[in-house]
DNA sequence: TCCTTCTTTAGAATTATTCCAATTTCAACT
DNA sequence: AGTTGAAATTGGAATAATTCTAAAGAAGGA
């Protein structure tokens, strides 16, 4: 087959419940996303589907991308006025940014913490998202 | 006197330490957000400060706005990829979106809890800033 | 006052992203 | 299998926030 299969067709379900189709582009994003873990950006998700796409365009990946965000299976992650840059890690995470290294590291939350934060909020506000940012020096990477 | 002076002179102060001049410009932009503390965009700060200096351009907004964060005394909030707002409070606190009015909300932090988010990191991180951002609905203002 | 440095200014440049109009694809229905 | 209509892709143009640049203007110290 030539579209990849790393997703076990999360997607193709996804894509389904929201009444949208299965493209081989979509595929080819969402697999680069799960391939590295990096949190590309739009433009890096970009060269590494077009090694296997050639003909896509780079409207297409940001297409793609969005599509993937409005399904919950990517998150778009912003940082100043960087770049957005995307990441398929589904469990409620943290953002670290290393400054040196430009890197972006997932903090995986522990239980509770999110019901804590959201304690914060006074009366009436409702928060439908939390997002949860640290800026420094991360340890160097094995 | 022609120049505000609602500011108390932390500014010329905080301009002195970092060896930075205090100027007419840089007094305005600080004191159009001192008095309308509604985390406006540099274009409206640009707005507001023209009434006032009616020969100052947008760039110099810009230049005295990054002046004003390099000295501690205005954070850049930034929220997905719209305009970086401009915020002058100085406590430690969290920004609500609200996604209906496009407003944005300080809340303040219980003390204790940055250092408890803080304590969520794997050995090894060392956070210089913490960054919480809620999005949703919040409460009709009074 | 002169000199040096900092600051401001207008406009051009940058750049991530979105928009647009024209194909192409594809699932559904004859 | 052929038709159809909506959805998706494409390349290129457009947008918009921000930064850059080069020149002119202020300001403090010798």
């Amino acid at each position: 087959m030539s579209t990849p299969a790393i997703h076990s067709d999360a997607l193709a379900q996804k894509l389904a419940d929201s009444g949208l189709r299965n493209t081989p582009q979509r595929e080819f994003v969402y697999d680069a996303l799960l391939k590295k873990r990096d949190h590309p950006t739009a433009d890096e998700v970009y060269a590494r589907v077009k090694t296997q796409l050639p003909g896509i365009s780079l409207a297409t990946v940001y297409n793609c991308l969005e599509t993937l965000v409005q399904c919950d299976l990517v998150r778009a992650v912003n940082f100043e006025r960087a770049p957005t840059r995307y990441c398929p890690n589904q469990h409620p995470h943290a953002h670290f940014h290393d400054e040196s290294t430009g890197s972006t590291h997932d903090i995986e939350l522990p239980p509770g913490l999110l019901a804590k934060i959201k304690g914060i909020l006074p009366p009436g506000y409702d928060a439908e998202a939390i997002e949860l940012t640290f800026r420094g020096k991360a340890p160097p990477s094995r």
